[in-house]
DNA sequence: GGTATGCAAATAAGG
DNA sequence: GCCTTATTTGCATAC
């Protein structure tokens, strides 16, 4: 154990090597956004409400003696879909973009209400309007790529990074992958490629960094 | 044995 | 149906 206590800096580490930004910019932009234009009507939360939410949530979890992953797994039971420890913890640390806490917060808070209550057994079933949110949405198991195989789908992207459906069919082939495993490689293979040669992004300077500071969540 | 994190697979949205 | 770009999410592994 050495994460007890609460989470320690929230809106600030996760800079996306890949994108330079996505949870990074994507991120503190939507709380920029969010800080300003706080509605606070909707249902939308504010980075406030967020932040005490997730310390809260921590707090309580660890209470109940609920590690992450089993976080994880009861909201499978909950709502259809198994979220990874990963996300949990990251959830915790605030390290999600805006959008993607402000979407896991009710399931998450569902999730402690009923864990609460229930103090003895992982909570339940709840079928409503959060359990049809979140179903539907069944992600595809993470496929590993075996290193052998990964440096054979290099060569191939070195001699051809925009292959043909029909290459890629005989790629899959050879390669005995799924044709979307592969044509979903090639894609984040060319993504990736791009984020390599333009290392250039906008401002080096003034975006990230400054903006996450700014944030100095804490109280 | 639980939690944090790097890299990247999968998905969403718009074209 | 496939692309690009942005984003979400998790495997693998370090801590």
């Amino acid at each position: 154990m050495s994460a007890a206590g609460v989470a320690a800096h929230p809106y600030s580490h996760y800079t996306n090597p890949y994108t330079g930004s996505a949870l990074g910019a994507g991120l503190h932009d939507s709380f920029a956004a969010q800080n300003l234009f706080s509605l606070g009507d909707d249902q939308q939360p504010s980075t406030d409400d967020l932040e005490r939410f997730a310390r809260d949530f921590k707090q309580k979890r660890i209470k109940l003696g609920y590690t992450q992953a089993d976080v994880g797994l009861a909201l499978g039971t909950l709502y259809g879909n198994v979220f990874s420890q990963t996300t949990i913890c990251r959830f915790e640390a605030l390290q999600l973009s805006f959008k993607n806490m402000c979407k896991l917060k009710p399931l998450l808070s569902r999730w402690l209400d009923e864990a609460d209550s229930a103090t003895g057994g992982m909570p339940t079933i709840g079928g409503d309007k959060l359990n049809q949110q979140v179903q539907g949405r069944k992600r595809k198991k993470r496929t590993s790529i075996e290193l052998s195989t990964k440096n054979a789908l290099e060569m191939e992207f070195i001699k051809q990074p925009k292959p043909s459906a029909a290459e890629i069919t005989n790629t899959a082939e050879s390669l005995q992958l799924e044709k979307e495993v592969v044509r979903v490689w090639f894609c984040n293979r060319r993504q990736k490629a791009k984020r390599l040669l333009g290392p250039e992004r906008k401002k080096p300077d003034s975006t990230g960094e400054n903006l996450s500071d700014s944030y100095s969540i804490n109280g």
